[in-house]
DNA sequence: GAATATGCATAGCTGTGCTATATAATTGAC
DNA sequence: GTCAATTATATAGCACAGCTATGCATATTC
């Protein structure tokens, strides 16, 4: 096995170029999407509902840091997704600064309601792949969800238990 | 192969559920990719300068088309790449009321540089990935850029001979 | 040649993202 | 136990990408 530095080399130019193709894609896809569904709903909001779906509730820091977003930004969404119900803030007995935040009923049915909606939206456009094709989307999917969830540390889901059942406007 | 009806509901039911995971997937990387840059560069900027690169010059109304988004965000759009000097408007000959817009060779560059950044900026994150996952997502990026190339019913590339050499501000 | 259609620009709004900074609570040092 | 430093969230204010509605100039059609 001659040359290791060059062939890791090579294939490190590879997997970036293969990497930026794959952005690439995933820029004219969130637009296709975008524009099939009329554009009503927002990616932010959905992001931020599935990450508390997968990961259960947490606080405004950590969700900002799982959504990859600047707190500041996560604060807004939060706010967002007050209003529409779609969670709801708990007192963390643990720390008087901070929130829970939890998904509401309302908010796990809002975002079943995109995914069918953005399926719908795009199956037309892939309705005749191959078996073999849309295996090979599936299994992509799969490798950047895990390489995404594996990117931090460690983060979030430590956080569960410590909060009580305070509800926001509550004595507190 | 009785109950073809069925079959095919479920099929297109699992269509859509892959479909839903690559933009979910999508979105996070698009999140991850901007945050490990530094979110220095504007994906809208890239996108329509790739698109250009792609297809040739052509008419902003059909770059809004190709890029999918409104006439109005893609006037915007190409304002701030001829600011740039990313891009350069040239009369349409065949009608005033249009222009052809070009890509620079400054423009040109600053897509290779997008792309390096990118690239090394994601790399680290999936420099692990075997020889077969990598492949996968090289497929899935090849699979998405089809479809969605072919999405749209004819559009562009249609466009190019028709066009002159006068430049903006030029006599018209 | 007047009416209609088309291509682009402008105005003005919303939402998501950012940094810098404020406020309040917690933690640590002494 | 109090004061300083740190931490969690909120607020202020900015930039940009997206949208719709609409204006203006040029083409096209009858």
């Amino acid at each position: 096995m001659p040359e290791t530095v060059v062939l890791d080399a090579t294939r490190a130019t590879t997997i970036s170029q293969i990497l930026v193709e794959v952005v690439s894609a995933s820029n004219r896809l969130t637009r296709v999407a975008a524009r099939r569904t009329g554009n009503t709903e927002s990616p932010a909001l959905l992001r931020t509902l599935s990450t508390l779906i997968a990961s259960g509730p947490m606080r405004i820091g950590e969700l900002a840091v799982e959504s990859r977003v600047a707190q500041p930004t996560m604060t807004k969404l939060v706010r967002t997704l007050g209003e529409r119900e779609w969670v709801r803030r708990i007192a963390d007995t643990a720390d008087a600064r901070a929130w829970q935040i939890a998904v509401t009923k309302k908010g796990e049915r809002a975002l079943e309601e995109w995914r069918e909606s953005m399926g719908a939206a795009l199956l037309p456009v892939f309705a005749d792949l191959s078996d073999e094709e849309a295996d090979v989307l599936a299994r992509a999917a799969a490798i950047l969800h895990a390489r995404i969830a594996g990117e931090i540390g460690s983060a979030a889901s430590v956080t569960g238990p410590a909060s009580s059942v305070v509800e926001e406007g509550a004595a507190r």
